[in-house]
DNA sequence: TCTTTTCTTGCAACATTGTTGCATAAATGT
DNA sequence: ACATTTATGCAACAATGTTGCAAGAAAAGA
């Protein structure tokens, strides 16, 4: 499905700015830091960035897959259907090369905290990418 | 051992502002975001509060246990000596009272991806605390 | 205790990002 | 093509990050 039947098939008007999103997100595997879509979509404002980013949350096409160094990494939902934060999702972050990934796990993680009641698990992981290592 | 014993045995000169800073982190067990820090730390230039808690982040005695929605919280490293991200270290948020706290796991977690050599997890539960399920 | 040295603080200044209101422009339904 | 609904751009302000620099405070030595 392109970009303009994903938008509307969420009820989202299909503008100059939701593709370009969209289109940069689906560039590259990675998550993209706010900085660099701030930069590769300089054309438009950076109020309509923000709404628009809001917005393509909201309808769950896109989520926050990291949030470092008061920086937030922007990713698509594409994998991630419907919850952002399963247990079977994690955020991978390389230290040498700095990509922010989405990744799969085969089976749920599973963490029991004494009187605790968990409902969600937000797991990044920090390390070495498979690029990187060799 | 008092803050300011804490602070030499780090190389910090003893200071109002770093006493103040251990004293309130130390006040609850709970992680306090930078809002909180800056106003219960408002006799203080917002610029020294600033380098204070990166001269304590550095010479670990606090670190960040939590970045969301554009805010810092910081805690002690009373409990989490060395590293902060060590595997049985996970950071707590109750959804209902928002604290944050720091949870100690009684056996490490283990995650294995393929093709990525993992160094370090980031570990974020958010759920009900004790206090809020009764 | 006084002096010297070194580190810390406060202030000014600027950058980035978050956030809202409002008038104008663009997208959708008929 | 027109009416309606929604999105965009601009102005404006708040919060936080960040640096340089001069004045003040803490530590070390005499």
């Amino acid at each position: 499905m392109d970009a303009a039947q994903t938008l509307k098939s969420h009820q989202l008007r299909v503008t100059k700015i939701r593709l370009a999103i969209l289109d940069a997100l689906s560039q590259r595997e990675a998550a993209q830091p706010y900085s660099a879509l701030q930069q590769s979509l300089g054309e438009f404002d950076r109020t309509t960035l923000y709404r628009t980013l809001l917005a393509l949350i909201e309808k769950g096409l896109i989520h926050k897959a990291l949030e470092e160094n008061g920086e937030i990494y922007y990713a698509l939902c594409a994998t991630c259907t419907t919850h952002e934060h399963r247990h079977d999702h994690v955020h991978f972050r390389c230290t040498t090369c700095g990509e922010v990934t989405c990744v799969h796990l085969s089976e749920d993680l599973k963490i029991a905290l004494p009187n605790l009641h968990i409902q969600e698990l937000d797991i990044t992981a920090k390390g070495t990418c498979e690029r990187c290592l060799n």
